[in-house]
DNA sequence: GAGCACTGC
C-alpha cells in the first residue's frame, strides 16, 4: 500500500515533497481509471515529467516516443480504447512490424492505471527471449528500470518488484501462477499475445482466462494474434469484437514449381545454386525438416557452389546451418555479413542460411531476400493407442507457408520460391497447423487443469477439444500413479506432483525416492532426464565419443550412466572444457543443473528430505533403481526366450536403443522413452528387480489383466512365491504371535489362579479373624 | 548398431 501512496502517478494525491511530483501530477492528472481517450493519453506521454516515477523525461525517451507515435497501432489507439472500454474481450490481429506486442500492454496501462488498485497487466509470450527483450524494450520506451515499473518473469528468473505495473512473462509462467491463484487475482487485465501459435500453455490460458472473466467482470481480456484466423477467437470469446492493425513489411513475390517435385532436398539445392547465378544480390534461407538433412544439404551446396564460382564466375558462397541443437557459436554465424566479392568489381557474394522452422518464429535473420520453401517440417504426433510421442515429416500449413515467405520481406522486397505447385498450396495444405494440445500425451496438462479446479474434462471448454482417447490416458496414468483418486480427484500426491514442472512420471519418482533415502541422487537423475540428450557424437569422432561415453558407463543401466555424468560434472573445476573434452553438451549440463536446483526449492517446499545413503551400501543404487520403478513401473520391458524385448502390457516388440549402455540383455527393464523410428526402440534404459514391480505397483500388475506372455507367467511365479514367502511369514507371524498370546494368556491365568488363592486365602484369615 | 522440429513450467 506504502508503494502505492509514495508513487505520484495518483492523480488525486497530494503530494507532501516535491515540485517534481507536482509537475508528474499535472500530466497525468487528466487520465481516469477506463475512461481516457488516446488525446488524454498521448498529453500524458508528451508531459516533462514522468507519470510513473516523478522524474524528468530523458532525450531517449522523447526520441523513442517519435518513433512510437509511427508505428501503425498508435493510428488505431483511439477504437483500441473505446472497443476495450465497452467490451471484456478484445481481439486483436497485428501483422509483424505493427507494434502491437510493445504498445497495447502501454495503452491498457495507462488506461487502467492498475497499480492504484495494487493489481498488475501481464502480457503472455510464448518464449522465454521474447518475454526478455519486449520487456527491456518497454521499459525503454517508459523510461523506467527494467524489473521496476516494468518487468519480466519467465522460468528460471522474476525480474519483477513490488513497483511493477507491467509484467510480460511466459504463458507457462501464468498458468503455474493461475495454480496458486486461481482467479489470477492480482491482474486487472491479461494480454494473450502470439495466440495464432496456439501453443499448449496458450490453449489452456485462454480457456482459463474465458472461466475466470465469467467470475470477474473487472477483468480485461485482450488476445493478439498475427493471422487472419480471427474468426476463430472471435468466436470462441463470445463473438468478440476485433481489430485489425496492418503491419509493415515489404511484399514478397511467390514463386510456385509447375509440377511436383520428387525429391524436395535435391530440388532446395538447385532452386539456392540457380538464385546464386541469376538473381540480385540478398541472402538466401532454405527450409528443412532437421539436423541431418541440413548438414547433407550443406555439404553439397558447398560442393557445387565452388563448382559454380570456378566455371561460371559466381560470387563466393556462405552456407551456415541452423538448428537448435547447434552450440551458440555456431548459430551466431547465421549473422554474419554475406561475403566479400572474389575481386574488386566482381560479382557479389552471397550467404545462404539452410534451417529447421526454428528461423520461422524463433529466430530472425535480418537480410534474407530469398526464401526456399520445400513445404515440409517435423511435427510432434501423439498415438494414444500406444501412448507414444514421436516426431514426424509432414506437410506444412497453408499459414506457416505465409510465415516462411514472410521471412523474405523484412528489410527489402524478397522472392518466395515455393517447391510444390499452386494447386498442391491451394488444395493440399491445411489452413492452420494443427494445434499442439491435439499432437500432445496430456498428463501434465491434465494434473494442472485439475489443480486449477477444472473438474469436469470432458466438458472443458477449449478452443480446439482434444481427443476423447487423450483425456482417457492421461487420466490412467495419474490414476495408476496415485495422483488421481478412483473419482478423478487430485490426491495429497496428486497436488505434490502439480507443483513439479516435469512430467508426472518423473515428479512421482522423486515424491518416492524419500521412501527410499535417496532423494538427492533422483532429483539429479530427474534433472539429467528433463534436458535434451547430453551425449554428443559428431560424424567425424563417432569411436572417440563412444570411448568417452564408455568412461561413464554404469552396469546397471542409462540413468546410472546419466548420474555419473552428472556427479563427474559437478566436480569438473572448468566445466565448459571439460565438456568439450569428453563429447558432452555443455548446454543440456548447464541446464540440468539449473532444473535440479528448481526440483529441489519444490521438493524443499513439499518437506521432502534431501538424502542419500551411503554410498557404500549395497542397496545404493538398489534404491535409487526402486524409485526409478516407482514413477515408470508403466514403462517395463521384459526379455523374452527368443530374445527379444516385449513391452509389458502391450505386448509390443522393441529393441535396445543403440545408445544405451546395456550390452547384456537384462531380463526387465524399466525404460524412459518408446522411441519410434523405423524400428521400435526403447532408449534410456536400466535393469530392474520383477519383485520390485509387484510391490511398488501392485494395482498395475494385476496379473489376470494382462495378455498372456512370457513375463506375465514369469511374474506369476514370483508372485505366487512371493505369496507363498508372504504367508509362510505370516503363518509364522501368527505363530508367533499364538505362542505369545498363548504365554500371555498363561501368565493371565497364572495370575488369575494366583489372584483367587490369594482370594481365597484372605477370605479364608477373614473368616478365621472373624471366628 | 541409430537419430536428436520447436517451445515451456
Amino acid at each position: 500500500m506504502d508503494e502505492i501512496n509514495a508513487n505520484p502517478y495518483l492523480a488525486h494525491m497530494h503530494s507532501k515533497n516535491s515540485t517534481v511530483s507536482n509537475g508528474a501530477n499535472a500530466a497525468f492528472s487528466k487520465l481516469v481509471p477506463s475512461k481516457t481517450t488516446a488525446e488524454q493519453q498521448e498529453s500524458a506521454e508528451d508531459s516533462n515529467y514522468n507519470g510513473l516515477t516523478g522524474n524528468l523525461y530523458s532525450d531517449r525517451y522523447k526520441a523513442i516516443l517519435k518513433k512510437r507515435r509511427e508505428l501503425p497501432v498508435n493510428k488505431q489507439r483511439q477504437k483500441f480504447l473505446d472497443l476495450v472500454h465497452s467490451n471484456q474481450f478484445v481481439v486483436l490481429v497485428g501483422e509483424t512490424g505493427s507494434g502491437k506486442t510493445t504498445q497495447i500492454p502501454q495503452y491498457m496501462l495507462l488506461d487502467l492505471l492498475p497499480h492504484t488498485e495494487g493489481k498488475m497487466i501481464a502480457c503472455t509470450q510464448p518464449r522465454r527471449v521474447a518475454a526478455m527483450s519486449v520487456a527491456q524494450r518497454v521499459s525503454e520506451e517508459l523510461d523506467v528500470k527494467l524489473g521496476q515499473e516494468v518487468g519480466y518473469s519467465i522460468r528460471f528468473e522474476d525480474c519483477t518488484s513490488s513497483k511493477t505495473m507491467l509484467k510480460y512473462c511466459t504463458d507457462g509462467m501464468l498458468l503455474r501462477e493461475a495454480m496458486s491463484d486461481n482467479l489470477l487475482s492480482r491482474y486487472s487485465a491479461i494480454i494473450l499475445d502470439e495466440a495464432h501459435e496456439r501453443t499448449l500453455n496458450t490453449d489452456i490460458l485462454m480457456s482459463l482466462v474465458k472461466s475466470i472473466a465469467a467470475k470477474r467482470s473487472d477483468i480485461k481480456i485482450v488476445v493478439m494474434s498475427a493471422t487472419l484466423d480471427s474468426e476463430k477467437f472471435q468466436k470462441y470469446f463470445y463473438d468478440a469484437p476485433l481489430l485489425t492493425v496492418p503491419g509493415r513489411t515489404f511484399p514478397v513475390e511467390v514463386y510456385y514449381t509447375p509440377e511436383p517435385e520428387r525429391d524436395y532436398l535435391e530440388a532446395a539445392i538447385k532452386t539456392a545454386l540457380q538464385i546464386h547465378a541469376t538473381e540480385p544480390e540478398g541472402d538466401i534461407l532454405v527450409f528443412l525438416t532437421g539436423e541431418e538433412e541440413i548438414e547433407e544439404a550443406c555439404k553439397l551446396l558447398r560442393a557445387r557452389g565452388d563448382e559454380l564460382i570456378r566455371r561460371a564466375g559466381c560470387g563466393p558462397l556462405h552456407i551456415v546451418p541452423l538448428y537448435s541443437t547447434l552450440p551458440p557459436s555456431m548459430q551466431q554465424k547465421i549473422f554474419d555479413k554475406a561475403p566479400e566479392p572474389l575481386t574488386k568489381g566482381g560479382k557479389p557474394g552471397r550467404k545462404i542460411v539452410v534451417s529447421t522452422n526454428i528461423a520461422e518464429t524463433s529466430l530472425t535473420i535480418d537480410g534474407i531476400v530469398y526464401v526456399i520453401d520445400p513445404g515440409f517440417s517435423k511435427q510432434k504426433v501423439y498415438n494414444p493407442r500406444v501412448r507414444v510421442e514421436s516426431l514426424l515429416v509432414s506437410p506444412i500449413s497453408r499459414a506457416a507457408a505465409q510465415q516462411r515467405a514472410g521471412r523474405a520481406g523484412r528489410t527489402r522486397p524478397g522472392k518466395c520460391f515455393r517447391l510444390y505447385t499452386e494447386k498442391s498450396f491451394n488444395n493440399d495444405l491445411i489452413e492452420q497447423t494443427y494445434p499442439e494440445i491435439l499432437r500432445s500425451n496430456l498428463g501434465s496438462i491434465v494434473l494442472q487443469l485439475k489443480k486449477l479446479g477444472v473438474n469436469d474434462l470432458v466438458h472443458l471448454d477449449l478452443m480446439d477439444p482434444c481427443a476423447p482417447e487423450v483425456l482417457m490416458r492421461a487420466l490412467e496414468l495419474l490414476h495408476y500413479l496415485g495422483a488421481l483418486d478412483d473419482d478423478a480427484n487430485l490426491t495429497p500426491i496428486g497436488h505434490m506432483i502439480s507443483e513439479f514442472p516435469i512430467d508426472p512420471q518423473l515428479a512421482k519418482m522423486i515424491i518416492s525416492s524419500a521412501d527410499y533415502g535417496c532423494t538427492n541422487e533422483v532429483l539429479s537423475v530427474a534433472a539429467m532426464l528433463s534436458v535434451p540428450n547430453v551425449f554428443l557424437r559428431p560424424r567425424e569422432a563417432q569411436r572417440a565419443a563412444d570411448l568417452a561415453k564408455a568412461d561413464f558407463a554404469h552396469m546397471d543401466g542409462d540413468h546410472m550412466t546419466l548420474l555419473n555424468v552428472y556427479h563427474a560434472y559437478k566436480g569438473s573445476s572448468k566445466p565448459d572444457q571439460w565438456c568439450w573434452d569428453n563429447f558432452l553438451q555443455y548446454r543440456s549440463l548447464k541446464s540440468a543443473d539449473n532444473i535440479r536446483e528448481q526440483l529441489r526449492r519444490v521438493a524443499t517446499r513439499c518437506e521432502l528430505p534431501l538424502v542419500s545413503n551411503d554410498f557404500t551400501s549395497p542397496d545404493y543404487y538398489p534404491n535409487i533403481r526402486r524409485a526409478l520403478t516407482a514413477g515408470y513401473f508403466m514403462q517395463v520391458a521384459h526379455l523374452e526366450r527368443n530374445g527379444q524385448y516385449l513391452t509389458v502390457k502391450d505386448n509390443q516388440i522393441v529393441l535396445l536403443h543403440p545408445s544405451s549402455v546395456l550390452e547384456r540383455k537384462p531380463e526387465w527393464v524399466v525404460y524412459n522413452e518408446f522411441v519410434l523410428t523405423k524400428r521400435h526402440y526403447i532408449r534410456t534404459v536400466t535393469e530392474v528387480r520383477p519383485e520390485w514391480l509387484l510391490e511398488i505397483a501392485p494395482h498395475y500388475y494385476d496379473l489376470p489383466s494382462f495378455p498372456p506372455c512370457e513375463g506375465r507367467r514369469i511374474l506369476e511365479k514370483i508372485a505366487l512365491r512371493m505369496m507363498a514367502t508372504q504367508e509362510l511369514k505370516a503363518k509364522k507371524a501368527k505363530k508367533d504371535k499364538k505362542r505369545k498370546s498363548d504365554k500371555d494368556k498363561d501368565n493371565g491365568k497364572d495370575k488369575s489362579d494366583r489372584k483367587e488363592k490369594k482370594d481365597k486365602r484372605e477370605k479364608r484369615e477373614k473368616k478365621e479373624k472373624t471366628l
